[in-house]
DNA sequence: GCACACTTTTACATCGATGTAAATACCTCG
DNA sequence: CGAGGTATTTACATCGATGTAAAAGTGTGC
């Protein structure tokens, strides 16, 4: 009952020596049974636990990871958390939820590793920092981005295909019939951003159909929050053509803009229809349940989770050589898979 | 541009030794002016930052602490890991969000710090382990408890007054001229754990009006979560007498509930008001929107957290003698504030 | 000029686990 | 039975920062 017990007591209670209580600890191959056997006993019977600052100042890795969102209660991050969290426990890792709250400072800090080397790499959610940003920036660590950041080579990132998956959403709204479909929380369509790429795919399913893109009805959110999904679509409704659909860059958005639309006494989906991204729990249970492009948020933990171990076990590799270019070769792409899911907010063709 | 610099390089930089480095990192008080500036200029110079793995070994404290609640998606939790994130920050500790999904023995095996001794205290929302459970377990670290757990006194806790908040919110219903209440997520009131001293402080309010509490109104929730609070209200709606208004133990019940009546026709708050607890934010967005008891949930992480440092700082004098492993002779208890958000969902009388 | 008290700096050991390389045990076969 | 090889185990150094205790430096008063 007195202090923990070290490597040191157990070796002496097995009558070994501390490196071959090591040695069974970490599966070593060459440890005959008869002392392995008595080495566990050993660690049963003191209640031994590995003393993780030992082992990671010896090994210089940590097995703690960092996952940098935005804000954890928005409920797509804080779900995509509870995902990568969990993929990480499988692979005994530990998960360090850090939030940018959309700061540049605060997502560079966190490419640093916090100013400390606590963290053995970061996956990181990139919001304030723009393409160019980081592909400028030069991390110490192994990172994953977690979102659309084409042009980043220099980092792995894991995404889906938001061109694709805003194309589909826009055809399913043209299908319906609507004709003047605004886009909340879109952004001039560059190559190069989540909200850029999918204003790209909307734009692009217009065209497909002889249509050309209203660009007043693109409208940048400066936060993609319910409250900007409300103000978005009063303003929206006040002026001279108001739309009979929104797309919304995000659930959020979604279900403030449905929320502005009741208020208004607009009915949904008969007036306007509403589309959404993320396919959070919230929007599922809404009146109307809205409909909304679901990732595959399950893989995208997943993948972001099993790029990140790999670049951290593989880091010995890259220390030397690999920097000073300009395009690596290791920098790895996922696209993980989507789907449409249409629901109340959308159902009704005009 | 090579490895790390280390206490070493500037030490050899500045000219002194490794300690008065050691000593300027950490605001030692006997440290000349001229000595410090040297030793910061080398610093910065050389870009150095603490190794926190030769730190934690050295102190045995890793400046981590844990946070375990049930689920990372129940927007409470996000909302409430969010706001224990950025207190410790302030206090210069990392956080370590972990997910217990309300497994006993995953609660437990936190309170033991995960089988290491990585992290130096924990926060613990407790759902799966009850009172005695919590009483009889003894943990190594230093635990504080997030909700409400009475008769725990061996650790410290932080919760609100969950009697009084339901007696309120059960009077506002009462002064509505509700007269059939139905308790979602309610279970038997004993003296112990969030669920039965919110139903007794709705048995209370009713006592005091000289109104009996039917038990065949108070119906347990497996999970807290949209779906039960929909099935549970599914059931209700169904029977002979059903409810004219529905106290639910949380904002996801409440708000699966406003869905499952909305299916039935049910009209919100002219046949059936609704109320919650938690004030998250889907239900403020929600139409109608939500009304429910809104804990302080600032001062909830605030205080939370300040516990907890403490207890962590006051175990650092105990290390020389370091016989019993009791913390806190005095378990503090917080009770935190509460405010009954009135909104759309119980705001018309009948 | 020197003893004494106080401030500042230093050498060294230590926290606990593990890699390295060398030592020892074990086994096979001529 | 011993050479030669493989399988196991060990001693020791090391990762980086910091507490301890002692050394070195400064200053004061007589």
């Amino acid at each position: 009952m007195g202090d923990r017990p070290r490597i040191r007591d157990v070796a002496r209670r097995a009558g070994v020596s501390e490196k071959t209580v090591s040695n069974v600890i970490n599966d070593h191959p060459h440890v005959r049974a008869r002392t392995r056997a008595a080495v566990e006993e050993a660690i049963a019977a003191l209640g031994y636990r590995v003393n993780l600052a030992g082992r990671h100042l010896r090994r210089g890795e940590s097995g703690v990871i960092a996952l940098v969102v935005p804000e954890l209660d928005l409920g797509y991050f804080a779900e995509l958390a509870d995902l990568v969290i969990r993929e990480a426990e499988r692979r005994s890792r530990t998960v360090l939820v850090h939030q940018s709250e959309a700061r540049r400072t605060r997502e560079e800090s966190a490419l640093d590793g916090f100013g400390t080397d606590f963290v053995d790499g970061v996956i990181l959610s990139p919001l304030a920092m723009d393409d160019d940003a980081l592909q400028a920036y030069r991390s110490r660590l192994p990172v994953v981005l977690l979102g659309e950041v084409p042009r980043a080579v220099r980092h792995a990132h894991v995404a889906i295909d938001n061109v694709a998956a805003a194309r589909e959403a826009t055809e399913h709204l043209l299908d319906g019939g609507r004709t003047r479909i605004a886009v909340v929380g879109g952004r001039p369509p560059r190559p190069s951003g989540t909200a850029e790429l999918r204003t790209r795919g909307h734009v692009e399913a217009l065209r497909a159909r002889g249509m050309a893109a209203d660009p007043t009805l693109v409208r940048p959110a400066r936060e993609f929050h319910w409250r900007d999904g409300a103000a978005l679509t009063a303003a929206l409704l006040a002026e001279a053509r108001p739309p009979d659909a929104l797309l919304c860059l995000n659930d959020l958005l979604a279900l403030g803009a449905m929320r502005a639309l009741h208020d208004a006494g607009v009915r949904v989906p008969e007036d306007v229809a509403v589309v959404g991204f993320d396919d959070i729990a919230p929007g599922r249970y809404s009146v109307p349940a809205l409909t909304t492009v679901a990732p595959d948020k399950p893989r995208l933990a997943r993948e972001a989770v099993r790029l990140l171990a790999e670049a951290v076990e593989g880091r010995r590799d890259t220390t030397g050589a690999a920097s000073g270019r300009e395009f690596g070769p290791s920098a790895s792409k996922v696209v993980v898979g989507h789907t449409l899911l249409i629901r109340e907010s959308s159902s009704t063709a005009r």
